[in-house]
DNA sequence: GGTACGCACACGTTTACTTCA
DNA sequence: CGTGAAGTAAACGTGTGCGTA
């Protein structure tokens, strides 16, 4: 593994504000709630809470995606799932898939239809389980995949098409933004443990590479350990810099920390 | 400007239901 | 075949932010 892998984990170290405007604000689909206007971000931006965070940048979402599909691809999971764009992948469970490709499509909508039937009379005790027909979840998750928040409009719509209630609707826009979220995470925790174990043994491999030079400085007569001891190299670009001190071991005066979150050229 | 209200959402939890050992 | 554990997802409760009257 190269330097460079190391250089370009893609995270982020921010040491910023963490914005307490909801994403759902930021979009234009609710005719109720339009864009943040530059006025309301200026208002929340009083809301505003230093925060530090590890995260990954938005660019290298694929390639992490794709790494990590790599190593669940005998599970049978896509990278598709975890990318924003995942929305329109099935969650379902494989229990639910049987159940539904083995019984037939009218008998399941017939049973859907009793059972919200049922809920209504069944009055505030009765917490019937629905579940979901194949073609349901997948109008639901094609609507998903359009708009991952409804507005009034759209949910009446789609909850008409779909012979559901409204609030059942919502219900499971709110369980799928849940979900996808979720998974999202499980994919942030999944690559920043594989950074964290770059980032050990690349830290082995330098705590033994300082040993080894130690080692080889001090079997050395003191003449020849004069010149190298005064100057300085930046590992990323490379270019020695004279040090002013007489003394053979002081450290340069601003030493070029090599940062592996930045970009390397920024080291110096 | 401050307040009450309604709405939508995120988040955590509960619970019905299914699968599997 | 019955049973309990584990997993999944629908439904619910609560807190919060925002718009509006």
């Amino acid at each position: 593994m190269g330097f460079d892998d190391i250089c370009n984990t893609g995270l982020v170290l921010g040491l910023g504000l963490s914005s307490k405007v909801k994403s759902s604000h930021l979009k234009t689909d609710d005719p109720k709630k339009p864009c943040l206007k530059v006025d309301q971000m200026a208002k929340t931006a009083l809301s505003f809470e230093p925060s530090l965070t590890l995260s990954l940048s938005g660019e290298i979402y694929d390639q992490v995606a794709k790494k990590i599909d790599a190593n669940k691809a005998c599970n049978g999971q896509s990278a598709d799932l975890y990318r924003q764009d995942s929305a329109a992948s099935s969650f379902s469970n494989v229990s639910v898939k049987r159940e539904r490709e083995l019984g037939s499509e009218e008998g399941e909508i017939e049973r859907n239809f009793s059972r919200v039937s049922d809920e209504d009379d069944d009055g505030p005790n009765g917490r019937k389980k629905l579940r979901l027909t194949k073609a349901q979840s997948a109008l639901l998750e094609e609507s998903f995949k359009q708009h991952s928040t409804l507005n009034p409009k759209q949910k009446q719509e789609l909850a008409r098409e779909l012979k559901l209630r409204p609030r059942q609707v919502e219900v499971w826009f709110q369980n799928r933004r849940a979900r996808t979220k979720l998974k999202q995470t499980e994919v942030d925790c999944e690559f920043l443990k594989k950074c964290c174990e770059t980032l050990t043994d690349e830290n082995r491999r330098l705590q033994k590479e300082l040993q080894e030079l130690k080692a080889l400085k001090l079997a050395q007569p003191l003449y020849m350990q004069l010149p190298a001891a005064t100057l300085t190299m930046c590992p990323s670009c490379e270019r020695i810099g004279e040090n002013n001190s007489k003394s053979p071991f002081t450290i340069a005066p601003k030493p070029h920390f090599y940062n592996p979150f930045t970009n390397p050229s920024a080291a110096c």
